[in-house]
DNA sequence: GTTGAGCGTT
């Protein structure tokens, strides 16, 4: 018995190669895993020193790393292949980074595979301008790998300057992502709630907000949360009288739990009566109507 | 099942 419980401590203690390769047959992803391929494994950014990116854009949102894979690594030795997806749905977001060894490879992968049609829409290949963590790089190639703590400052310094530097970059990209996460989030609503989402959707009547929501994602979802949330049982208290039957049947009580379902959430109950007057929410309509408007 | 400007992960 206490020769079977040191057994079982020296072979933990001494794990094997042997051992490992028994215990997992699967040497592919093993060797992924130890060559720190974050294309297969989640084994974050592996070494990104010497390396050279290259971003692959208008990929379809199906394509994976090991259908790019083969691809660069016919024109090169591809250190590493990263395909960034949604952090909520998990799905590709349309574009790559692939990470080669040596620049000229690089190079020509850019130019043999620029305007490559791959699962029948053609990628952009071109060398990546910004790094992992949004820093500067050339030719893909990262200029400064994350130095140490004196030289930290000095790459904070520029990495902020640059993206507040590219205030259009900044507000392109942060509309894109809100956009897209939208469209998600919109997907999701509409399948979810379906009339529910229509109709919150129906109150458009307010184009101009759709132009000013470049500010911010957050502040925008905020603000649509609250305002849903306050407003729609003040808009929809008149809506009824309007249009007595515009969801028809859709399902009386299901509001109920739609609401409840939004609240859950997307913000506290609370939020739903801060005065205090959840029932009759019909006259309280003052900052509704000013934000409406 | 859909969409399409852009720059990244434990």
């Amino acid at each position: 018995m206490f020769l079977y419980i040191l057994f079982i401590i020296l072979t933990a203690t001494n794990p094997s190669p042997q051992s490992l390769a028994i215990f997992s047959p699967n040497s592919a992803s093993l060797f992924f895993s130890t060559a720190k391929m974050s294309h297969f494994g989640r084994s974050g950014p592996p070494d990104i020193t010497d390396t050279y990116s290259l971003l692959v854009l208008n990929i379809t949102f199906r394509t994976s790393a090991d259908d790019l894979f083969p691809l660069f690594d016919k024109y090169g030795k591809v250190v590493d292949i990263f395909i960034p997806k949604d952090r909520r749905t998990g799905d590709s977001r349309g574009f790559a980074f692939v990470r080669y060894k040596y620049a000229d490879e690089a190079q020509k992968a850019v130019e043999r595979l620029d305007g490559r049609v791959v699962d029948g829409r053609e990628i952009t290949v071109q060398f990546a301008k910004y790094g992992p963590n949004a820093e500067r790089i050339h030719k893909g190639r990262i200029i400064e790998s994350f130095p140490k703590s004196k030289y930290r400052s000095r790459s904070r310094s520029p990495r902020r300057r640059h993206r507040d530097d590219h205030h259009k970059d900044r507000d392109y990209r942060r509309r894109s992502r809100s956009r897209s996460y939208d469209r998600y989030e919109r997907d999701r609503y509409r399948g979810k709630d379906k009339d529910y989402g229509r109709q919150s959707r129906s109150r458009s009547a307010s184009p101009n907000y759709s132009k000013g929501r470049g500010r911010g994602r957050y502040d925008d979802d905020r603000r649509s949360s609250s305002r849903s949330i306050s407003a729609s049982p003040a808009r929809r208290s008149p809506s009824p009288r309007k249009s007595p039957s515009p969801r028809k049947a859709s399902s009386p009580r299901g509001e109920s739990p739609d609401r409840r379902s939004r609240d859950g959430r997307s913000s506290s109950p609370r939020s739903v009566s801060p005065r205090g007057r959840p029932a009759d929410s019909r006259s309280p309509s003052p900052r509704n109507s000013d934000v409406d408007e």
